[in-house]
DNA sequence: GGATCAAATGGAACCGGTTCCATTTAGCGA
DNA sequence: TCGCTAAATGGAACCGGTTCCATTTGATCC
């Protein structure tokens, strides 16, 4: 029943309301004796502030937006950790969004900027259309995009490309050259890192003189059960790989589970590699490629806080390495020498 | 630059402010060429409500405020994926507050319904103080506790005591006899899951007649890192335990790591069983005892959304079971027969 | 002692919606 | 055609803060 205002306080304390909004925002032109005066009436009253009234005279909502796709998701997971450990320290609070279906994408994008119940945007993982960034501009709300690419946005970016190629690079100084591709559609325009990720496996082949086999590369739905599958795909080719480099480590845990079904051994019979480096890899041992997932989120938060405070005039971006992971999921091909 | 207002729009389609103000709340009272009038004025102006001055206005904030401490715990995450899967298709925002340290606990309850941002409140794994209650009563908000109880207040409870039970009880009748518990901290006043396990592991041995020796229940903070070294500590004992029931996952991952620096095996060298199922778990196949994480969180947030909408006279309880889920790191023990 | 100026204070206007009451308009029956 | 009622509409007051301008107070200096 806190139904107590500024008044009331003005009132009991014998000032006026600006004072004691002074007082509230601690204001330096108040006597410290009045001060006082009113602190007490405050506690007397049990007053509190409406953030609502404050927020509609100062026209700012003192809180940041965070838009999720699939909050299932480990690797996203990790990087919401990141972003969550800059905004529980600073003055804003978080709103979070979580996006689960494709067509809720468009509506929510939408309809966040133009509640204007935020000062700030942060999308995790999710590629926004020309007509979302449009109505960012419009509502002029700062954006940032962590492990997303927009031209006209700031953004962190993980150099996914570079990661795809290190990892195929890995398998191959190993020894193998029937390397094959497990991940999630190709063309889903909202998903680039599927994408650069690919680019980076093409790329090492070609080096290595290898001939890309568009039958090495499967595609479908991202999660583990469709990697089992997908994997039990490749295994009953004619020739199948002796290394896979599954797209996140989720599907590499479904690659594994697929070879132990097969009865067959990580890494003697096939190698393993995955990206990401989620707490699980490190459980499984599968060796992988390490992308500051945390950091990203951390790194994405901080750039928002400091764009909010002074707008660039260009797009911001931060670029993050990749790594590889050596664990025991990948080992030297036997090969007929 | 969205400065245009309802008046801008009520001058432009030649109304009063009442009647746009109708149109946004689709009122039945407006009629069907007023209300054409209005759409295409608020379209041309390209006019979006302010969030703030509705809320101001209606006393309403339309957001639930969801408080989890150690947002970075793996079964944190799972209830609050529950959370989340309600809230994001009920018409509230959901407001994420994350209290890291202990010391931040009080401030962050204390102001988080003072400031009313936040039309209903829900705690994850996070006990108030009952001093924080008498806050939340004051505010007159409507709040749900999961997986923490408060005798007031309403809450969705899993059966540590059962839980902790069944757990000790299966390597019980697996013919163990000298049993370890590694847990956190037994006298966190704001952790009464950690006790209620305790509870059933003793009463468990009770029943079959087993004395409880206080050397092997080690207590620590939460981790792997440090249920790791407790294990190194209870196993470095003159006659060490055969199993080991760790008061989470997490904590028996780094039970099973601590044994494969000793190249000890699991289970054949001692049995392990944790507690939670978190996804980890499957991976490892560690034997756990199974709660329902993703439940409490939807059934915490379907319980919120209900209180709000119809108050009860007294507090609910919901209680959700437990399971023993049996997996490979536990066996049957040798005893000297 | 009086003039000057800075500090402290009071309070109306404002932020942008909603709501409710007063007023206008329309519809219908006699 | 008049009268009555219901539907539609206009707009002031309100939600509870902040801000800014006008005013009062008090100290300083000549």
């Amino acid at each position: 029943m806190s139904k107590t205002t500024i008044r009331d306080v003005a009132k009991r304390a014998g000032v006026g309301v600006g004072t004691v909004s002074r007082v509230l925002n601690n204001s330096p032109s108040v006597s410290e004796a009045t001060r006082q005066k009113v602190q007490t009436a405050i506690a007397s009253l049990n007053f509190i502030p409406s953030q609502a009234a404050r927020r509609l005279s100062q026209g700012k909502t003192m809180a940041i937006g965070v838009v999720v796709p699939f909050f299932t998701n480990p690797s996203v997971v990790r990087r919401l950790q990141g972003v969550v450990s800059v905004l529980s320290v600073s003055e804003y609070d978080l709103i979070l969004f979580d996006i689960e279906k494709v067509d809720r994408r468009d509506m929510a994008l939408r309809s966040i900027p133009q509640r204007n119940l935020a000062d700030g945007l942060l999308l995790v993982s999710l590629t926004p259309s020309d007509m979302d960034v449009e109505q960012f501009a419009l509502a002029d709300i700062p954006t940032v995009l962590v492990d997303a690419y927009h031209p006209a946005l700031n953004r962190v970016l993980v150099d996914n490309a570079a990661g795809g190629y290190q990892a195929t690079k890995h398998l191959i100084d190993l020894g193998h050259r029937q390397i094959g591709y497990i991940s999630d559609y190709l063309n889903d325009p909202f998903n680039s890192p599927v994408r650069d990720r690919f680019t980076g496996y093409k790329r090492a082949l070609a080096e290595a003189g290898i001939d890309f086999r568009p039958e090495y590369h499967r595609q479908g739905e991202h999660g583990r059960f469709q990697a089992q599958q997908m994997t039990h795909d490749l295994l009953a080719l004619p020739d199948p790989p002796t290394a896979i480099f599954a797209y996140s480590d989720t599907q590499a845990i479904g690659v594994i589970e697929a070879l132990r079904e097969l009865s067959l051994s990580v890494p003697d019979d096939l190698s393993v590699i995955g990206f990401d480096n989620i707490e699980a890899a490190e459980y499984l041992r599968i060796t992988t490629i390490r992308q500051a997932l945390f950091d990203s989120g951390v790194k994405g938060a901080e750039l928002l806080l400091s764009i909010m405070a002074a707008p660039p005039q260009t797009p911001q971006e931060i670029l993050l390495p990749t790594e590889l992971v050596t664990r025991r999921t990948t080992i030297q091909h036997n090969n007929a020498f």
